[in-house]
DNA sequence: CTCCTGTCCTGCCGGC
DNA sequence: TGCCGGCAGGACAGGA
């Protein structure tokens, strides 16, 4: 799925049409989601202003002028696209639209149906069960430490790649983003977590928050169903630099790239600069 | 607690 | 051309 980029260049392509704006239009297609969509969304979401639209996570969150919020997750194969006109043919995958006062339609397609639409009281939304677990926001910099990752860390024996996605220690960082941001360290994906030292901590951090950083400038990534809002591809796929790149020589050392399967996910490392 | 596995769902690709 | 197995970017739930 949509990695935290991902996530990002989707809120920022929907933001100047409907941050702000109240919701004019909306449809839901299917209810059975990754968990059924609430039977009032319509009902909440029409005539509603979207007051602020923000990122937790991989969650796009819709705060309403009604003291509801809206939570939207892209699952592993959704997608928004913004379009000027509702289309006359809707795609198989459609399963929600909805058009602000701008005039534009926001159109969420998902094949896989992994994705969600849930509603919150905005005054629980930090209480929330989805959003009450999730550890720190790897682009900011207080919270998400070489010190804090380290603490993190502390006991654990599962390979720091595994670590490194999991949402309580560290959120937004999915399959493809931790074998980059592993390579860019120099740290084996398969190291235990515990095993690492505060410099290489630290390298860790400075690396997930450079891979992440470089892939919202490139509009993310995009391997079979990710689009901007606007249709276009992502381009940070073309920097990968281990990701899907098995036999392929590494840029630093010439070595071969190597998958290895870790936790049932495919991974990607040169065993030559990753120790 | 930590950890590991199974699971939700559809589509695509390669092999036979 | 068709069928089948395997795989795909997430992450929850439940059991050891």
């Amino acid at each position: 799925m949509p990695e935290l980029p991902e996530v990002e260049t989707t809120l920022r392509g929907l933001e100047p049409h409907f941050a702000g704006k109240q919701i004019i239009q909306s449809e839901l297609r299917r209810y059975d989601l990754r968990w059924p969509v609430p039977e009032n969304l319509l009902q909440m979401l029409i005539g509603a202003r979207i007051a602020r639209m923000y990122r937790r996570s991989k969650y796009i969150l819709l705060e309403l002028s009604n003291g509801l919020t809206v939570i939207l997750h892209l699952g592993m194969s959704g997608s928004f696209r913004v379009e000027a006109e509702r289309p006359e043919k809707l795609k198989k995958h459609d399963h929600f639209l909805m058009q602000s006062e701008s005039g534009k339609w926001a159109i969420f397609h998902d094949p896989r149906r992994f994705g969600a639409i849930l509603l919150s009281e905005t005054a629980e939304i930090e209480s929330h069960r989805l959003l009450t677990v999730l550890g720190p926001e790897p682009l900011d910099s207080d919270a998400f430490s070489g010190a804090y990752l380290q603490s993190a860390l502390k006991g654990r024996k599962i390979a720091i790649k595994n670590a490194i996605m999991m949402a309580k220690i560290v959120v937004g960082v999915g399959n493809i983003y931790a074998s980059e941001a592993l390579y860019l360290a120099g740290i084996h994906p398969l190291r235990a977590s515990s095993s690492l030292s505060r410099k290489e901590c630290e390298a860790l951090v400075a690396a997930i928050r450079t891979v992440l950083s470089a892939a919202i400038q490139s509009g993310g990534s995009t391997l079979k169903d990710y689009l901007q809002t606007s249709g276009q591809t992502g381009y940070f796929q073309h920097h990968f630099r281990v990701y899907d790149r098995a036999g392929l020589n590494c840029e630093k050392c010439k070595a071969e790239i190597v998958r290895q399967v870790i936790n049932g996910r495919s991974s990607y490392f040169c065993s030559f600069c990753q120790r």
